[in-house]
DNA sequence: TTCCGACAGTGGGGTCGCAAT
DNA sequence: ATTGCGACCCCACTATCGGAA
């Protein structure tokens, strides 16, 4: 079922440079899927960032908010489900995609941790302050599992952040105590993300599509252990090229073609794929390593030159 | 004139459901 | 029974253009 003047989610701005002031209020960026729970008479519609109706992914959710929240209103929040202390969107991922009889047989509990109100009673309230939509939200929904709310703190420093990513969460995000609900991406909010970084060999490439120039994705691995020569394969990267150093990249890969690929271990690419000696070294930049040893949110940062490509190895 | 925000386009991993093999 | 593919989630980034500053 479409959905009909369903506002569009506050998306908040991804910031490389943390910075902390006040004005701002800081929470824990929760890894899970970005949820809208409307209220209606004596039901609830669970909506996703793109307007598709998921209530049936998350039944327990939907019931808790009719019974828990009053009247009419459209709350806003990050449902979850937990792999240990940490929120992991692996765990969630079959809630979402299994409907019906197949979502119920697979129960990973999940938890929606609310952080925003758009309507109460009735009535629009994104043009009031964040402050004030936090007071309404805790006026409005009765906590208790699977419904939580957000906690969020008043100050926060990079020696927080330094603890909070120590901790394993996935960042914070930093939102603008005075402003009213974004509509669609915000720089009333901003993302502070915990990421790891290392180099990896690059292993091959594969061919540009549409407009693009130059190669598609770098392909990428690593060395078992430093000196080995068990190369590992370790997934893909396909963003944070310029054109410019798209073409540099294809012209030097040229250069160091084979036939076969150089990974001796791991799942490869079944199609399209070109392979090179391992000789080159890539600074990546990712989020985490995901259960099937490849990089989940890659992006590129550069070639090193100082690094000796028998040296890399995975450090995560 | 310069800068910023919105948009389009291209790229990633993973899961499920379904059609084709 | 297996495989391939699209549709979703989660995203990353660059290039471009028009309007704001």
């Amino acid at each position: 079922m479409p959905a009909r003047d369903l506002p569009a989610p506050a998306l908040a701005t991804l910031c490389h440079e943390p910075f902390f002031a006040d004005g701002w209020l800081y929470e824990r960026k929760l890894d899970g899927m970005r949820v809208l729970a409307e209220r209606r008479g004596t039901s609830t519609t669970l909506w996703s960032r793109s307007g598709r109706d998921v209530t049936e992914s998350f039944p327990e959710v939907a019931e808790a908010i009719t019974t828990r929240a009053v009247g009419e209103v459209l709350l806003d929040g990050e449902v979850v489900a937990f792999d240990g202390p940490h929120t992991s969107f692996a765990r969630l991922q079959p809630r979402i995609h299994a409907r019906g009889a197949a979502a119920r047989a697979r129960r990973t509990p999940v938890f929606y941790y609310l952080f925003d109100v758009l309507r109460a009673d009735g009535a629009d309230v994104r043009d009031e302050p964040l402050t004030a939509r936090q007071r309404l939200l805790r006026a409005t929904v009765r906590t208790g599992d699977p419904l939580r709310l957000t906690p969020h703190r008043v100050h926060a420093d990079a020696t927080y952040l330094g603890e909070v990513c120590a901790r394993g969460w996935e960042g914070l995000v930093a939102k603008r105590a005075d402003a009213p609900y974004g509509r669609g991406r915000t720089t009333d909010w901003l993302k502070f993300k915990c990421e790891a970084g290392q180099e990896l060999l690059v292993v091959g490439w594969t061919d540009p599509e549409g407009s693009r120039r130059g190669l598609g994705a770098l392909l990428l691995g690593y060395h078992e252990t430093a000196g080995s020569d068990e190369v590992v394969y370790a997934g893909k990267v396909g963003t944070g090229f310029s054109e410019r150093v798209l073409r540099d990249l294809r012209a030097r890969l040229e250069g160091l073609a084979r036939s076969s690929s150089p990974c001796t271990r791991g799942r490869l690419p079944t199609a399209g794929a070109h392979w090179v000696r391992p000789e080159l070294v890539a600074q990546l930049a990712f989020t985490e390593w995901t259960s099937g040893g490849q990089l989940r949110h890659p992006r590129f940062l550069g070639l090193r030159t100082d690094k000796d490509p028998a040296e890399v190895v995975r450090e995560g």
